[in-house]
Order: structure tokens, then sequence, then C-alpha cells
DNA sequence: CGACGTGTTGAAGGAGCTCAATCTAAGTGG
DNA sequence: CCACTTAGATTGAGCTCCTTCAACACGTCG
């Protein structure tokens, strides 16, 4: 490593899971040109709208993608956590046509749009790796299609459960059984397109049913293969790397 | 042109929508390899569970992506006409966690994954242009997220007209007033998340409202502008090229 | 002709919404 | 240290949009 903490580390971390990288194709990503920030709960990364010239990734916290519908609902597209470059998404197309803020305290890096292309295509595996990225995110946004369109409240709230799981555990931040959701059930509501009257009902009804306790934001998943049944969730659609089976 | 009617030209056409190519990128375009086939409505292009070793471009006709849920439940993921490079997703991943299917009859080109990753990278802009296709994808589908999870039936259905119609006029198939919408009812409600028979209630709806009228399959809009608020349809997450405007 | 896929309409039921009140915990300023 | 505020969580009651169940109409195709 050529600094004492390299800013990019998690970015080298998500995309080898895509990909092996070698000793250039890291240094390279290494040595991007950036401009850390940190932002606290509910700052923009990105607003809906605004033209845009950088790409960002999420060096710790969690971030989500949201979007403005008719009048004034909203509607929560995606969770981000370390690692992800958040917005390839909207610097590559220019034009931002959703938001991305911070849902905890968050440490961001910038990154000039043309830097992030020009190593892309320098370095293949890493071009690769993030073309594997975003395609990836496509797969989830295709789940959520689904979950929000063809799923009942509670099978929707124990798959949004399991998948945030799983992907703190994947990303080596927390286990898929016992973590923190630092999401209010406002949130939860606009993420599963629900009230939060009755995201409420549904946490009590997988309270009952004996399948999570909480606290707080704190979730303990006490009965994890009937929450996955429930929750008709299955982690094809996470194309997580074959370690973390179901 | 190097051969009598080049099969891949539609690919040329669509990827130049978001960049610019020159001599040189059309060429590995078209003479990237391939095996023609034609499939009948219903025909699968891949389906949810295979392995993957090849893309697929739609030479012509409509096809849609699908995933099955839980008890038999079927959510239409998106549309996809001439120039759409349709199985991307699917392939570089290497394991189809949807299917892709043919909607009418239709012509396809299938394309080693090899050859595609290959002139992505001796060619950056055809990449790039590639890139960009997965990213608009990855941003219809994001729009369609919010419309499943916070509009009503009515403004679903408007939203989905509007887009189809702007589609395939920005593909060059047809006028956004008047098209042939090659979905039945019920392909209809999986895609908008509805039962059939409130689809059916809904277009009746549009049509009492004065916005489309309609015979068998084929839609005419009669009051773009309403349609358009109705449905709070902007085209924004489209990216289309600065020629369609809204 | 009968069968099947698709579209259309009616009536009844329910999942989730709206409106409204109450409760808790965490600030914040005096 | 305590009033005061505020964001979030919780609970109740009534309503509605959409669903489910059930017929029936229409065209196509064996």
């Amino acid at each position: 490593m050529t600094r004492d903490t390299p800013l990019l580390l998690p970015m080298v971390q998500k995309l080898q899971q895509w990909k092996p990288l070698d000793e250039a194709d890291r240094d390279a990503i290494l040595a991007l040109p950036c401009r850390a920030e940190t932002l606290r709960p509910g700052g923009y990364i990105v607003r809906q709208g605004d033209s845009t010239t950088t790409s960002c990734l999420l060096v710790s916290g969690v971030a989500f993608r949201q979007k403005v519908v008719d009048g004034g609902g909203r509607s929560i597209l995606a969770i981000h956590m370390r690692g992800d470059i958040v917005d390839l998404q909207n610097s590559l197309l220019r034009h931002a046509d959703h938001s991305v803020q911070a849902l905890t305290k968050i440490d961001v890096a910038f990154i000039p749009r043309e830097a992030i292309v020009d190593v892309a295509f320098r370095f293949p595996n890493v071009g690769l790796a993030m073309w594997y990225d975003t395609l990836v995110d496509g797969s989830i946004f295709r789940e959520w299609i689904a979950s929000n369109s063809r799923r009942d409240a509670l099978s929707r709230l124990a798959h949004l459960l399991c998948e945030f799981g799983l992907r703190m555990e994947a990303a080596g931040l927390a286990d898929r059984l016992c973590y923190e959701l630092p999401m209010t059930q406002d949130q939860l509501a606009d993420a599963l397109g629900l009230t939060p009257i009755h995201v409420n009902r549904t946490l009590k009804r997988l309270e009952e049913l004996g399948l999570i306790s909480r606290t707080q934001r704190s979730v303990t998943v006490t009965n994890w293969a009937n929450l996955a049944r429930v929750g008709d969730f299955s982690c094809d659609y996470l194309h997580l790397p074959a370690s973390t089976p179901d």
C-alpha cells in the first residue's frame, strides 16, 4: 500500500467479489483521484435532477436511493453499504433521475467520472468488475419490482430483512441473524410501498410468528429458515460469490 | 456493409443512441459472431435458472423479462423491442435469475459472451455504449419499482402506455400516439402488479376519461398531455437522446 | 361443432389505507 | 434538573381500492 489507510480499499474489496484483480488493477483503483467527505443522516450524495460529474464510493455507513413521485410520495429504490459504488448510475448518464442520501452518518469518496472510465478501459478486469457491479444492482432492482408488485406486506418485509442481513454479512459488516437496521418505519414503508402504520403492524406480526425479535433498531432473526420461507427469499439474485449459501 | 443485410444493424443503431461510433466501432459490432433464430410468442430466450453462455440481440418483435414468485405468481419486469440487447444481464452474470420470452414472433441473434466482452474492451466506445445501455435498463427498472409501489392502478397503466409509446417511437417503430401493444390483459396485470380484471376496468376508465381509445390490441392516445399527467410520466428516466421531448 | 384463450361484467370480501389519538425516548433550553 | 419540544412508534376505527369468485361473450382453431 502506498499510503497509510487507503480510502478506496472498500472498492477493491467489493470489486474483487466479482472478478479476481491483480496487483496492477488494485493499485490503479487505489490511485484514483478522489475527494473524501462525511455526511450526516439525510445528507444528499446527489439530488434528483442534478447534472453529475462525479461518481461516489460509500466508504462507511448506510445510504439509500429514492425517487419522488407525483404528490410528494417517496419510493426507496435501493439500500447501499460499504464498498458500494453508489453513483455510477447517475454519473455515467450525466443526469440524476433519482436522489442518493445518507441513512446513517456516512463517509464517501467522490471520484471524477473521467477517472472511472479511464481505469475501466485501461484495466479490463476492473472495468468488467464495475460492469458486473452495475448488473448485480440491476438484478436487485428486478427482485424489488417483483417483491413490491406480487408479494403481500408480510412477505415483502420478511424479504427485505433477509436481503439486508445477508448483504451486511457478505460485506463483512454484520451477522445475518443479528444486525442494526438503520431505518425508521417511515423509510421501511417507502421501501416496501406500504404505509408506516402497516409496516408497524407487520413487524409485530413477524414477532408474533416467532420469526424475529427487535429492540429499537436492532433486529434478531430467531428463525431464518421460516423467515426466508415467508419472504419467498432465495439469494440467487444477489449473485454472491459461492461462499455464503442461503 | 460487408454483407447484404447485416443482422446486427439494430445493435449499431441502438448503441449509437448512447455514444457516437466510428467506422471501426460499427464494423466490429457487425462482424460479431452470432446465430440467428426465430421464436414464436411465448418462446424462451433464456429460462430462469439456466446457466448462460450467450447474449442475445432482439432483431425484430417484442420480448419481455419475467420472474416467478412464490405460489406461481408472475412478475413482468421489462419489455424489450428491436435493438435491445436483451440478455447481457443474465449472460455476464452466468446464471439466469429470470426468464426472457417472446411476446410477439421475434427474430433474435445469439452472440457468445466472450465475443461481446472482447469487443467491449477493444473498442471502448462500444464498451461504453453497452455499459450505458445496461445503466438505462437499470433506470427503467427503478421507475418501475416506484410506479408499482407508489402509484394507483390508473396511474400505473397510464405510465406504462406512455413509456411503451415513447420507446417505440424512439426506436423508430411506431408513433407514440398510435401503436400496437402486443400484450394480453393478463400480461399487463403481471407487469403492473394487478389482477387482469382490474386492468380491464382500468383500461375502460382511461377510455371514459377520454385519454385513449382502443380496438383489439391497438392503442390510440387521444390526449397525450393528460395521459402523461395521470401517469405522472416524465421521460427523463429513459435518458433518450435530446430529440424526442416529452 | 366444442374447446380454449381472451375479454367483459357483477357482487362480495379483504388487505392495506386514512384519519386520529396516545405513548415513548431523546434532545434542548432555561 | 425539569419543563418543553419533536421525531418516531403504537394502537384503534372506518373506509376503499383492489382482489376473489363466478358468469358470460367473443373469436379462433382443432
